[in-house]
DNA sequence: AACTATTTATAAGA
DNA sequence: TTCTTATAAATAGTT
């Protein structure tokens, strides 16, 4: 419609080009309009130019509305609000798994921090019968070994490091009574006296506090057995 | 364009709106198509019939993309896009925080689980002076002390309430020397002996394990201090 | 942007 | 629906 016909092909020249733009864009939404009003349709045009202006018509609905009836009908709404929607649900599953989890932590966290206070004696109320408490006095006195086990057997490597290199600088032939008494407490067994140097009486007179309340003690057996009869665990202890 | 021309307004007959629709429907998708091609230019339409039905056309692009860059154009996709990212942003941001404090208390129940490990004597590998397994020695003491306290404070009781039961009932006059000594482990003083009933020899049974441990006992001072000078808490100990 | 020759779209009828 | 056709409308090329 215009002097010649014009070929259904992308048109070279830019002004003619914009200026058909124009004309065009104008009598398409005009047509657009035409349809929607004869015929109570709805309708929605998106044109964007070549420079990117956006040009749309919609009636009687707004192009969103357009937008969503779109989606609605050709599920393309998938690719972006159902896709989150899917994350979101799937982070929320996530969270609130991650909430479980951490209520439980909690929990057993407070458990632990109530055991330990029972176990410093700090708070016994968790136990209220003799039997809970001289069961919890047994494994005290469990630990209480163990520590002093291991204690001891540190000290001694260091008594015994001690002598190695006092017999290297081939001197101090002292005798040192007291040193040798408390070294005793797990061997239960007489060592030789161990000589006196200026670094091992300190280290004596820093372990002097907690190496005098297990000055002597005898049983059977010094193991520490979790429970049992406890009836075979009999001795004499003096400190 | 036609043997006559048409008010600009809803065609009322219904065949003639079909017709009308039908005709003008495809001649707007066509100019759209026209203007897309020879203008090279974006363009999307969407057209709803009146019974709902979705006729749609667009190019270069499609309508998806369309939509996107319209929504990109007006900001209207912040009706549901954005509103959809931000809520994700929140949320990432909680998991985030709430992922981080998960972590530290895991790490802070470890170290709750080790703490009582060592308490236990279970693992001692964290302590590793000779002064540090004293100090622990000193604490487990301390919570034996308070353990025994304890209990004994709540065996004294059943053993109270029992006397006064026994009185009631005004019989019972055997003379029973095992309870008595038992007794005296904490109160570390001659009580009149209690007689003898079935229920009490009952809970005597019942407690003798515990009572096991702490047949005798004799200090200057049964104070469960927590440290001080150990020096004068020496003692005798039958068990 | 206006003009106008021409093409195109389409209303009405079949 | 589709075809026909008279005619309204759109618009290419010109000014």
């Amino acid at each position: 419609m215009g002097r010649g016909k014009v070929e259904m092909k992308r048109i070279e020249n830019k002004v003619s080009r914009q200026v058909t733009f124009s004309k065009r864009r104008k009598g398409l939404l005009k047509k657009a309009e035409e349809l929607a009003v004869l015929c109570d349709v709805d309708i929605g045009v998106i044109v964007f130019s070549e420079r990117g202006k956006l040009f749309d018509y919609s009636s009687p609905a707004s192009l969103v509305d357009l937008i969503h009836r779109y989606e609605a009908a050709t599920n393309t709404q998938l690719f972006h609000k159902e896709a989150h929607y899917t994350d979101d649900h799937h982070q929320q599953q996530q969270q609130q798994q991650m909430a479980a989890e951490f209520s439980k932590l909690q929990h057993e966290y407070q458990q632990l921090g109530a055991s330990l206070k029972t176990y410093t004696g700090e708070d016994l109320s968790s136990l209220t019968s003799v039997v809970e408490l001289a069961e919890l006095e047994q494994q005290l006195e469990s630990a209480v070994g163990k520590v002093r086990a291991r204690k001891d057997e540190l000290f001694i490597n260091l008594t015994d490091e001690l002598q190695l290199k006092i017999n290297e600088n081939g001197r101090h032939d002292d005798a040192a009574a007291a040193a040798g008494v408390e070294a005793e407490e797990t061997t239960t067994m007489a060592e030789p006296p161990l000589p006196q140097s200026p670094s091992f009486a300190y280290l004596l007179a820093v372990e002097e506090k907690s190496a005098a309340s297990t000055m002597l003690r005898l049983w059977p057996q010094p193991d520490a057995d979790a429970d049992g009869g406890s009836s075979s665990r009999r001795g004499l202890q003096l400190w």
